[in-house]
DNA sequence: AAAATAATATGACGTAAATCATGTTTTGAA
DNA sequence: TTCAAAACATGATTTACGTCATATTATTTT
């Protein structure tokens, strides 16, 4: 059973200061006036990798920029297999549709992968930002629909290449997007296990073993875990359309 | 090969019966007076199950509705495997986000599945169209979230299922969505081969029409493509999430 | 530092589904 | 109506991958 999150480190934010919210391109695009009203109406949550920010099924109620850190998007079966979406990084916003609709449950669970910082927002206070603030809602339509690219290309590859292909487009699209560079080649920002990934490729803990035992003799990847290396880009990317 | 969009048979659309598009809730939100303003913005094309809307790779240039019939996204690989990854009916939006980036490419092909008609409408239109009615932005975040909960509910069947309940639960939401009673029980309202629905679900023709007539013998549907009829809903569901 | 827990590794075996092959039925075009 | 092309059907064989089992090595936690 996992923890609840602990309130008791959220804050109001229209104190911070505004820099430091910078890098958050929803926000980077308001006018200074309106960004003022929006930070009054947004907090600041904490959550470590043994909280849960909302599970599937719960009530939406809140709309969720990423600040810090890593959330990864869950989906389970009744029988427990699971399955991880999407990893969310810092500036990714989340339920920023859902909310939408009164009434409507999660459809998936979000869990943070280490300590991350949440910003959030009730559905009123979000939907009368959109309202006020056109600029706001066509970037809130951009990434939507980034997101939905995304999926579609994720089932395209679930539905047509090999465990090994899926594998190798994983690490590819995460050194692309969130590799920092490193003497040995690209690290991943994020402790990833084999099992993390095996729920993001719809394989076995045991196949993407299997599959990383390989990559490693190939000297396409290194290390484990809490330090992952990709050492050969163009190896990986060859492979995953192959 | 497939041939050109028939362009004689486009047309403004200012003069039309406004009451004739009201089954579109894009524009069923808008005042009467800007409504005016977008029907002067947007033209309707025909095409036939012979024509391609546009293709993976090409350029965005527009924005577009399902007024009438079936379209369905495709993506392929290079080794020319295919895999149909949504069917938009009417009343559907497409292309509502890609055009926002300039110089991006469609990321799928859109092709009819029949006659179908279209509305489209060029980017900048679009936009201002956006900027100027905060409402149509949140419908069009609406639909944008929808499509991503689809989407990502595809993937995660994909990952987790069998050929066989990704195949049930595909007829359960074609039933469900799109179906019309019928006095033998659900008629779908689209032709659908085997191939089609393999193509949908990640699997091979050979594997979809194994499971098909398992599922006619065990009295779940019945019929072919003209004419496909789910008969036992309730165990089309059960199967799916067994 | 020790103990407990989680992650990685590898083998043996079974199975769902792909592949290849060939034939029949249905649909649509000439 | 006839003919050609799709669509549907079914068997035989192969293969990628899941499952189960059992070690070994890393990480946390106490």
């Amino acid at each position: 059973m996992s923890k609840r999150p602990d309130k008791s480190s959220s804050n109001r934010l229209s104190s911070s200061p505004p820099d430091e919210l910078n890098h958050i391109p929803l926000l980077k695009i308001l006018s200074s006036a309106d960004r003022q009203r929006v930070l009054q109406d947004l907090t600041e949550q904490h959550y470590t990798k043994r909280d849960v920010i909302f599970r599937e099924g719960d009530p939406t109620e809140y709309f969720h920029i990423v600040k810090e850190g890593t959330v990864k998007c869950v989906k389970s079966s009744p029988e427990g297999k699971e399955c991880t979406l999407k990893m969310l990084m810092p500036g990714d916003l989340f339920c920023c549709d859902a909310a939408a609709f009164e009434g409507a449950l999660h459809p998936g669970t979000a869990q943070p992968m280490g300590d991350v910082s949440i910003l959030r927002m009730n559905k009123k206070s979000y939907f009368d930002m959109l309202r006020r603030n056109p600029e706001a809602a066509i970037e809130v339509i951009k990434h939507l629909g980034n997101r939905l690219n995304e999926a579609q290309e994720k089932a395209k590859v679930l539905a047509l290449d090999r465990a090994d292909q899926r594998l190798a487009s994983l690490l590819v699209e995460l050194a692309t997007k969130n590799g920092a560079k490193d003497p040995q080649g690209i690290k991943l920002p994020m402790r990833l296990t084999r099992q993390d990934m095996a729920n993001m490729v719809g394989t076995t803990t045991e196949t993407a073993i299997r599959i990383m035992s390989r990559f490693k003799r190939d000297r396409l990847v290194s290390g484990t875990a809490t330090r992952l290396i990709i050492r050969d880009l163009a190896g990986l990317k060859a492979l995953a359309s192959a």
